[in-house]
DNA sequence: TGTTGAAGTGTAACCGGTTACACCGCACCT
DNA sequence: AGGTGCGGTGTAACCGGTTACACTTCAACA
């Protein structure tokens, strides 16, 4: 790796010291006189002497590399939740390697095995369902890990993240509260993500609040939130609201309604879920939830640093969000 | 790392065999007997044996990671063209370590550092312009890299890219040849883009089939185009058409419009950059460019990973992108 | 003066793979 | 019988750091 051959022994040689003292003063250790480091780091510099990675990690067990693998980072929520991560990571002198594999439990396994298999000393995992298997890898190994993006009070697992369920219950309240009482949610296939799963249970406990609560499968991008709007607003039972379980779906609401001529919100209402920047900037602004994604990277790995560096143990975080109310939902009462 | 400590050494005891043997086994190596790559086959599943990358990396020089630099991964068309390098260097065994740096150049130089000084063994930047402090430690170092998203035939460097400013000159003789001749062209920041730059000056370089062209720099945000659409829309030149160098800026567009009660095309035409999944859905669809990002991402990926492995030369590659016509562009002819 | 201890430095084992080279047995040839 | 070649395997050096431990010096103190 390092192709210009300069190693430590190279930079003993050049100061007349030994290796120890050189990676004394690289590792900003103690017990080095102050003239010694400084005459070890004008070397270096005068070397461009840059430790091999593989050397360190391969003596002090420790790679100094978090993994992460997500489901997707075409959307922005996963793509500024990565972001934070990776962000935060970098301050403290770690890197992020990422694999992206889609909810398929397979995939996740092998997809882990590959980033242990490049050396991570941690790993982030999207949601709470996990392949077995995985999981008592990681215990085997004693790999530290966190769970994220969801929450689960009985969950053993150190999971940071949010309660989808009761957000999406406070959503279907707000909605409720305002007069609605023909409800269709639209959310992204149950089968890839126990955090649609989630939010789509919360939605249903407060059913008994109104007169029609459908729900409705789409695939996950404008494109299906833009069709099964399209669809749902043929239906009978002529809703008056959408809660989209993504702003991405929100969005294909909106397209959906401008074709049918329908306006947003004298006609339909549309709630998200996510708050991604352009929520405040269509027309009209989308009232949905705030969800945490940077504060949350932000959180995950610092708490996978602290773990690595002082044995902080890893522990359950719950992190809070709240409705941001725009003007896409009309109030009825 | 491997913290049950399960070592090439293990697998050697427990099939009375020697490290070497196991070593040439796991990598497939010649020179084995069938039915000894069995027994150690057998071996390493049991005692679910994952060779130290480490020590792998240390001996071979080789870590098989592949480092990328990028602006952002929240504008979905870096987030695809870095999925597809992932899924790409997945495919074939490399994993991806992945840094963010806005075009800073100073922090451009110390996340090629830190990447490299993760053990890198290739790098991948976007864009030409960096920091000759960069570009001479990479040259010095011997690593391998590669340009992106941009194209420039003068290039001693390896560029794997498409020709921003050609694809800006043809989208403005698209709106030239539909009779637009009062057009403003709306870009990001130019100090943080050499592409930004690239597609302004191809705009440019057409101005005299128009009678008004006007450029207007905006943040790089949905929040960006809106606001300076909105406020172009005031412009007294009148223009008939908006070319966003980017779909993210010409959603800003949109909504812009819809705020001022201006119809698209009918009233205004706007055309964009990227051909962003939801330009298709969006009302009226968006007449864009297509850039080839995936395509980008795989061919990178592919021939980063043909260099590291068989010695093939890196070379500058151009990829050609197409106008899409969509429903966002009158023809006032 | 001898003892103690702290500061500063060096020696060398170790981390866990890879691989050049040596070696063995055996079939095949002359 | 002796030589040649090859398939299959083992030995051990090596990659480039880290760090326990040993050692030297010198100041402080009894």
């Amino acid at each position: 790796m390092n192709k210009i051959g300069v190693s430590i022994r190279d930079v003993a040689r050049e100061t007349g010291l030994s290796t120890a003292t050189i990676s004394r003063v690289v590792n900003g250790g103690s017990k080095v006189s102050d003239e010694t480091r400084q005459r070890v780091l004008e070397a270096c510099a005068r070397l461009d002497y840059l430790p091999n990675p593989a050397a360190r990690a391969l003596s002090t067990r420790r790679s100094k590399a978090v993994a992460a693998i997500i489901p997707t980072i075409e959307h922005s929520v996963f793509a500024k939740f990565i972001a934070a991560v990776e962000r935060t990571l970098g301050e403290r002198g770690y890197s992020l390697i990422m694999a992206i594999a889609k909810a398929d439990e397979a995939e996740e396994l092998a997809a882990a095995r590959k980033l242990l298999g490049m050396g991570a000393d941690a790993l982030i995992l999207s949601g709470l369902d996990h392949s077995d298997l995985l999981l008592e890898m990681l215990e085997r190994r004693a790999v530290p890990y966190v769970f994220t993006s969801a929450w689960d009070d009985r969950s053993a697992r150190p999971t940071i993240g949010y309660d989808n369920a009761l957000l999406a219950e406070r959503a279907m309240q707000h909605l409720a509260d305002r007069g609605h009482r023909r409800v269709a949610v639209v959310h992204g296939p149950l089968a890839e993500s126990d955090r649609t799963r989630s939010r789509r249970a919360g939605a249903a406990s407060v059913g008994d609040r109104f007169e029609h609560l459908a729900f409705f499968e789409a695939p996950l991008d404008v494109a299906g939130g833009k069709a099964c709007v399209g669809a749902a607003l043929e239906d009978p039972r002529d809703f008056t609201a959408y809660l989209c379980s993504t702003d991405v779906l929100a969005l294909g609401a909106y397209f959906a309604c401008a074709e049918a001529g329908k306006r947003i919100p004298q006609d339909i209402s549309v709630m998200g879920f996510d708050n991604l920047d352009w929520s405040r900037d269509i027309v009209p602004p989308l009232t949905t939830i705030d969800l945490p994604a940077v504060g949350m990277g932000e959180m995950v790995a610092q708490r996978i640093v602290a773990y690595l560096e002082d044995g902080a143990p890893l522990q359950n975080e719950l992190l809070t969000a709240g409705i941001i109310e725009r003007g896409s939902v009309a109030d009825l009462t």
